[in-house]
DNA sequence: TACGGTGCTGTAAGCGCTTACTAGAAAGCG
DNA sequence: CGCTTTCTAGTAAGCGCTTACAGCACCGTA
């Protein structure tokens, strides 16, 4: 008894079609909400329930052509073993939770797959996970352009924050309009003259929107800006650190103003600031990019640029389903970002009970 | 050209054979890395490469009956729309994390499915992800004892943090052990008298084995104890921010420290404190359990119990694995926990280079 | 030269499901 | 009452792959 049926004679269609004493085509009509007279569907619902039947999703997809699984992918930092600098989950995991709630409204799951930063096999492995599912989602820097071509060419592919090509969607935040707000509230409001861009990875696209977008408003605005160099980060709170660190330790004199690439990167810089007794903002005021959770609760209370995170992967995940159900689908997606004032830019405590700032939409700077 | 080949007509082994000049035999044999002549191996190699094949893992599936892929599900916190205090998502992404890294060495993929708490057709939800899988590994408090049987009927299942059945295996964490360690450490090397326990859902087995050690060892120990009642969190930061806001509006003395079910809940504690000009662990101690990636960056960095937490995923995984491979596996894994000393509890700043205590394993207390 | 290996390769069956097609029953109609 | 129409249910084909089995070279040996 409860022998778990994997060895033989599993259950199938047919196990319930005889117990229903019907045909196995009844059944399948039924579980698929087809036109049954409403007796054979009774019989046939109280064997599956007797049964507890679960129709085997390979044989399905197999059928109909469709898994209704959807694949991501997006790199994992350290070695397959365990790392320690695991902080940079937040964004991509709240980004996966988004497309897999938009997922499960269609009925789809979603096959998860983290590649390692140096992992050899990659393309095997993403290889292995298009052919579990109907569509891809690629996470930022995942694949070579070329790659991705070849990728498009098995199945429909979506890439998040990247560029749209030919044969790909892309969905993507206004790094642009975010940056250029950020940058103004910096200059304008609070009238820093001097300001660094602590960077991310320099082959994310993502980061280079924003880096441009810091440079060109800075430059409108007349502030002195620094950049390049020793103010190159990885996106993770230690390399917010460790660059600020070696700054300091160089005997460089900071900005006024430290505008990180993201949140992360802000977290390891205030925390590496307040070590070496430096107070945000007072001596130096520290800016995110992204508004993930955490964000709130640091002291103080980051002031950064709000995506809406869980939105983009909902997006991605939608375009991608419209796609594979042969809908079409915007090829190139840009959602608006927010604003987000707290304290860590130097503005005061809590100055109003929503302390925001205008929102920029995608076709409008 | 570049046309996704989902239409009709799409490139199977059959393409793949006639271009190389081989029957689908001989493909499918270089492909899994069968006796074939090199010569014949060559030839299949190019054939694959110029069309870029991969093989369609559904069909793969039904043939050998194995997917190669498990299942994981998890709770969602607020509806399916975007909440705010997605914070607990931290401690289950890891564990994810851990999942999905085991699975890639042994060449499986992982389907990620989340379950809104309210959700009513979970039941269903689920039973589509087993169809799907060749295993399930289901996080804390999913589903009913019998819900749980059933499941384990059609496939092998692994809880987490649960109680292994006949049927199912368990992989958990050495809470009592842990908990027991912290509590010592509080009382005896603090000289604390007067200890609270901040938990997290009722429902939880980690949460009621953490809070009956708690009691446990605070009696041993001959600390005064406060539980129960407004002592309920939920294992989120909100939860434990508003439970502390209560009891300060009830006008309750607050024990000498508070120990919470989870880092998350600290977390909230301590936001909640300092917004009433507490301050920790002065005024009042504060300790977590898990050390999720953050808790070493909170002001003041929090004393907690180190969970292995990806390791926790990539032991659920390997058991699940060779469950599933035919080769059984332990019913109940219990991984040991370390007591991470910062200085929430009151220590001095980074006392030792290796702030940390000992090990306490499953087997021994 | 003939015969029994030894190794590759090809043919075909089958994995569990969906669905087109077909057969049969029920219902509508003159 | 017999015919056509309508609807339900069953039969069988086929989704793309793996693999048992059979066939065929080619080799060594007698």
């Amino acid at each position: 008894m409860a022998e778990t049926k994997k060895g033989k004679g599993a259950l199938t269609i047919y196990g319930v079609a005889s117990r229903a004493g019907v045909s196995i085509a009844s059944v399948s009509r039924v579980l698929n909400g087809q036109g049954t007279r409403p007796e054979t569907r009774e019989r046939v619902m109280q064997a599956v329930r007797d049964l507890s039947f679960v129709p085997d999703g390979a044989a399905r997809a197999l059928s109909n052509g469709l898994k209704e699984v959807v694949g991501v992918v997006f790199r994992r930092g350290g070695e397959p073993a365990f790392e320690d600098e695991d902080e940079s989950l937040l964004f991509i995991d709240v980004i996966n939770r988004g497309i897999e709630v938009a997922a499960q409204r269609c009925g789809y799951d979603v096959l998860m797959s983290s590649v390692g930063v140096h992992e050899e096999r990659a393309a095997t492995r993403i290889d292995a996970i298009a052919g579990k599912s109907d569509g891809l989602i690629l996470h930022d820097r995942m694949l070579s352009a070329v790659g991705i071509a070849r990728l498009a060419d098995l199945l429909p592919v979506v890439t998040l924050a990247g560029t749209p090509t030919p044969t790909t969607m892309n969905v993507r935040c206004d790094n642009n309009g975010g940056m250029r707000a950020l940058v103004r509230h910096l200059v304008i409001d609070h009238g820093y003259r001097n300001l660094g861009y602590l960077s991310g990875h320099a082959d994310s696209p993502d980061n280079r929107a924003r880096s441009r977008a810091f440079e060109a408003e800075s430059r409108a605005t007349g502030a002195q800006v620094h950049v390049g160099g020793d103010w190159q980060g990885n996106y993770s709170a230690s390399g917010g650190a460790k660059a600020v660190g070696s700054l300091l330790d160089a005997g460089v004199k900071l900005p006024r103003a430290i505008v990180c690439a993201n949140d992360q990167t802000a977290l390891g810089v205030m925390h590496a600031l307040a070590q070496r007794g430096l107070r945000v903002p007072d001596d130096v005021a520290v800016t995110g990019f992204d508004d993930v959770p955490v964000a709130r609760h640091l002291h103080p209370p980051l002031t950064t640029v709000r995506q809406p995170i869980q939105e983009l992967g909902a997006t991605a995940f939608d375009v991608l389903h419209s796609r594979i159900s042969g809908r079409g689908g915007a090829p190139d997606i840009l959602l608006p970002v927010q604003l987000i004032i707290r304290e860590s830019c130097g503005c005061a405590h809590d100055p109003s009970p929503d302390a925001s700032r205008s929102a920029v939409t995608g076709a409008e700077a």
